[in-house]
DNA sequence: TTTGCTGCAAAGTGTTTGCACGGGA
DNA sequence: TCCCGTGCAAACACTTTGCAGCAAA
C-alpha cells in the first residue's frame, strides 16, 4: 500500500475550479471543510469532517458539511461509501479515477486502500460469463491488519492502543 | 448464475434448531417472518419482509421483524448488507458458507449473486503482499444486467417494465 | 410460575430540507 | 441589486429500546 494515508491531491483547487464554472462561491466554510477533509483520517464521516472544520469556525453547522460533501459528490470529486452495515454512517472517499479498494481492520478500524490489479481480469471474466455490463466495482476486505497482528503476537498491545498510537 | 433466485434452503428448520438449543420459541410471528424472508425477492429489507409477513398476521410489528433478523444475524443464518450508500436501508442475505458476491443492476435494481472463484486467488495475493489477515471479502459490482441491456437494445422496453415483469 | 416474545410508543442516529437572513459579486 | 450559501430547527428514514401484558413451557 506504500502509504496508507494517500494524497487527496488538490481537492481545494479542484473544487474552486468547479465552483467558478458553475457560478458558485468559495466561502470560508467550504474552504475549512475541504481542508478538514484533507487532514482528516482516511475516509472520514460527515461528523468527523465537521468536528475538525469546526475548530476553525465554531459556528459551522453540520448541515453545511452535508451540503458540501453532497455537492462534491455530485461533482465527482468524492464518493460516499458504507463499509459496514451496522455502522450507519457514510464515509467519504476522494474519488480518484483508478479503482481503489479497501481493507477494514476489525481490530483498529483502520481502512487501508489498495489497488487490486488482478481484480480487473476476474471481473472481465465474470462480465462475459454472466453477460453483464460492469460499470463499477467495489471490493471490501475485512480482517486484521499487519500492525494489529504483530501487536497481538508481541503481547497485550491492544487494538485500542493501536488506535491511540495513530491519533484516532 | 444458473438461477438468480437461489434457494434459501431451510431457514425455518435451521432457525428452529438454533431456537431449541437456546431455549427459544418458534412463534407464529417468527415463522411468518422466516417464510417471508424465503418468499421475498432476493435480499429484502426489513420493511419488505414486514410487508409480506404482515399479510399473514396483520398485527405484526416492524420491531418484531428487526428483532428477528438481528437474531438470525447473531446466529449466523443471515447477513446484513448495504449495497449502495444513499439507499439507507440494510438488506438481508442468507449467509451461506461459500463466499458469494453481488451484481446490482442500475436499471432494474435486480441483485444477482455469483461465485467469484477467481477472486480467492486475487485476495490471497493481496493478503500476502500487504501482510493482512483477510477474514471476509465483499465484492459488489454495479452495471447493467443482460435483460436490461437486451431491452434497451430491442427498443423502448424500459427498466420499469422489466421490474414489473419480474413482479417487483 | 417462570421466562421469552410481542406490540406499542418513544427514543436514537444519521441525513435532509424549508426558511429567513446576510454577505459577496 | 441579485442570489448564493449559511445557521437553525424541524422533518425524515431507518433502527433500537423500555415496558407492560401475554403466552408457551
Amino acid at each position: 500500500m506504500a502509504e496508507w494515508k494517500h494524497e487527496h491531491g488538490n481537492l481545494v483547487e479542484d473544487a474552486s475550479g468547479k465552483l467558478k464554472s458553475h457560478g458558485g462561491r468559495m466561502t470560508d466554510q467550504r474552504r475549512f471543510i475541504l481542508e478538514a477533509f484533507r487532514s482528516a483520517s482516511e475516509h472520514p464521516t460527515a461528523g468527523e469532517i465537521f468536528r475538525i472544520a469546526r475548530r476553525r469556525d465554531s459556528d459551522l453547522n453540520l448541515a453545511t458539511v452535508y451540503r458540501t460533501v453532497r455537492w462534491l459528490e455530485r461533482e465527482g470529486l468524492v464518493q460516499a461509501r458504507v463499509f459496514e452495515p451496522g455502522s450507519r454512517s457514510e464515509r467519504f472517499d476522494s474519488a480518484r479515477p483508478a479503482a481503489h479498494h479497501h481493507f477494514v481492520c476489525s481490530a483498529c478500524q483502520r481502512i487501508i486502500e489498495f489497488d487490486a490489479s488482478g481484480l480487473a481480469e476476474v471481473i472481465r471474466v465474470l462480465a462475459k460469463q454472466y453477460a453483464l455490463q460492469v460499470d463499477q466495482s467495489t471490493l471490501v476486505l475485512h480482517g486484521v491488519c499487519f500492525d494489529c497482528r504483530s501487536a497481538a503476537k508481541a503481547h497485550g498491545r491492544s487494538a485500542k492502543r493501536n488506535r491511540i498510537a495513530r491519533g484516532l
